[in-house]
DNA sequence: CCGCATCACTGAACCGGGTAAGTTGGGGGA
DNA sequence: TCCCCCAACTTACCCGGTTCAGTGATGCGG
């Protein structure tokens, strides 16, 4: 089957292919009794612009980008990036964007992903996520020029756009919440350490427990995995002074912090209790459902979006903070025994 | 930043552009000392070839789509999707080939983006997942003559390449082992039903169950999430002729109903052993870890990748079968008391 | 009735890589 | 010595949209 190109619809409306062209795109240049004849030939064959041939004269590729650098076990578990993507999708497909994704292990395979894509012109812009200190991919971007938007910080991004959500706000609400309850012992287990939103996590929460005067407030630094959510959550009850609450980075690392308490025969939320961040369907499909920290990540993603799409654009975009994170309390908090 | 060009490199090795086109794609008609300095120039100012102006001039646009087509929260939740876009990658970023991702509402809709990326020569074929009995893509794909490759079944897909994994052989080793155990009353809790491996998995569930004589094996459709995990075993579990053992389609919706049993007071595996299928980490992460039926997912989608770019090449490529499914067994299935 | 502006459109160049067809220069065989 | 052949290139056109510099027709004011 042929594909229908300008050429054939110029030949049945007896215009040049000039003319066709502006026809579709909403240019001037045709009278309006003609666009509208072009526009019903080109919706009668079925036609759709070649995006190559679109591409290559100049104008946009009509797609983005998107690195995801975690490890195969993380990423299919953990419903935040899948959350995050058709989020995307949402403003993406609406404007025909295609979105290019690319998995690798790296930040350095990353930026090489980036210059690539780059360099063949394949995508408009990228969406840049897991953003780190002094984060090597932005000085790249900088100079090759590429639209980007940046999830995740507050940081240093330069002219960079940016979207983040008040990480410190929620972890200050998450830790009043615990006190209020009665809990003086509350420990945390961080996500990777070097990211840039745990940094900032951790800090608010040093912050908070220090304004509250909770001492032994630790956070202990895993990797987002269940593995090392269990490790961490063992490490924190076998010791004499254990805490009685226990907030989580990820669902999957609180979920796995659950099951060790449940396997040690502590009750949940009797002897301790639990908070995960990030609200996903696992948080209420286990027993008991967990307390979290839930935003609207599919919202966010749709924002970020929409804000790469604006600096593809040319619109000046700055540094945007999504919509709220609020504590959605469930059966797996309540005061210590 | 100026994107170097062929045109950049033939300046600089002093040769026609042609000359440069033959060099980097290993055709005939440079002498190797030629080739090497063009080589050695293309690699000192990092160039890529515009994937717009190779797409044009006839050659492949080196890049390959996927339209996932489940609501958002499913996507999110379920480890599968995200491993067999992890195993793709393997294949694909080996070669340079890029992924385009699409998330739909319905088939009609996938319908749509296939006839659209076709129409923009934005890809170079397709991944159908989620393959439904009389499937609405298979003949548009055909009419399109868009390569393909389907993943799962069997089932008619015509000339089409197709890869599944034994489903029938492991939901009959699942059965043979709860029956091993001494389960007499095994109950099934579904995906959707309209799906073509479903229908696979329970005509092979009902087959078993009738050749080892359980005469009450019922299979309980629902659709892959928790909520619908979690009705289905209440429905099961509050029944006067309650089930010893369930299997579930799904992961997430095995560990909806592990903690409804628990919530009802159920303890698993001595009242209720639970097997579920497709193994994750989040069967070992809750507490008791499930019994699984495994199967290398990743390598899954690595292979119907790899099936993908033979059939782009023109290479026929027939009906294969993935890695054997094993079971993974786990605490959550014991005798029943 | 002339001159000029405006509209609606045409023709051709262009993007950058692929490739068929044409052009060298040198070596080998007769 | 001549001729032919082949390797090693060059030239030129193609892909399908976009865009800019024309061009002819029309309208309008003076």
């Amino acid at each position: 089957m042929k594909r229908p190109t300008i050429a054939d619809i110029a030949r049945r409306a007896g215009v040049s292919k000039g003319a066709v062209s502006y026809a579709l795109n909403g240019q001037p240049g045709v009278s309006e009794a003609t666009r509208k004849r072009i526009l019903s030939i080109a919706e009668e064959i079925g036609f759709n612009a070649n995006s190559a041939a679109r591409a290559l004269s100049g104008a946009r590729a009509r797609a983005v980008g998107l690195t995801l650098c975690r490890p195969a076990r993380i990423l299919g578990i953990e419903p935040w990036f899948m959350g995050l993507i058709s989020g995307f999708e949402a403003e993406l497909g609406a404007r025909s964007y295609a979105l290019t994704l690319q998995v690798v292990a790296t930040p350095e395979q990353e930026v090489e992903v980036y210059r690539r894509w780059w360099g063949e012109r394949r995508i408009d812009g990228v969406i840049v996520t897991d953003i780190r200190e002094d984060d090597i991919r932005i000085p790249v971007l900088q100079q090759l020029q590429l639209p980007a938007v940046v999830i995740g910080g507050p940081g240093d991004t330069g002219p960079i756009a940016q979207i983040w959500s008040d990480d410190a706000g929620a972890i200050t609400e998450a830790v009043r919440y615990l006190v209020a309850l009665g809990h003086h012992k509350i420990a945390r287990v961080s996500g990777v350490s070097d990211l840039l939103h745990t940094q900032n996590r951790t800090k608010a929460f040093e912050n908070v427990c220090a304004a509250l005067g909770l001492d032994n407030a630790i956070t202990i630094p895993a990797d987002y995995t269940g593995e090392e959510g269990s490790r961490a959550t063992r490490r924190l009850l076998i010791g004499g002074d254990r805490p009685t609450a226990i907030i989580y980075d990820n669902d999957v690392m609180a979920v796995a912090g659950l099951a060790v308490a449940q396997e040690m025969g502590l009750s949940v939320p009797g002897d301790l209790s639990i908070v995960a961040w990030d609200d996903s369907p696992l948080c209420s499909l286990v027993h008991p459902p967990l307390t979290a920290l839930s935003r609207d990540i599919s919202a966010y993603g749709a924002q970020a979006a929409l804000e790469l799409l604006n600096a593809i654009d040319g619109r000046t975009v700055g540094n945007v903070e999504a919509g709220r994170v609020h504590l959605t309390p469930r059966g797996s908090t309540a005061p210590p025994r």
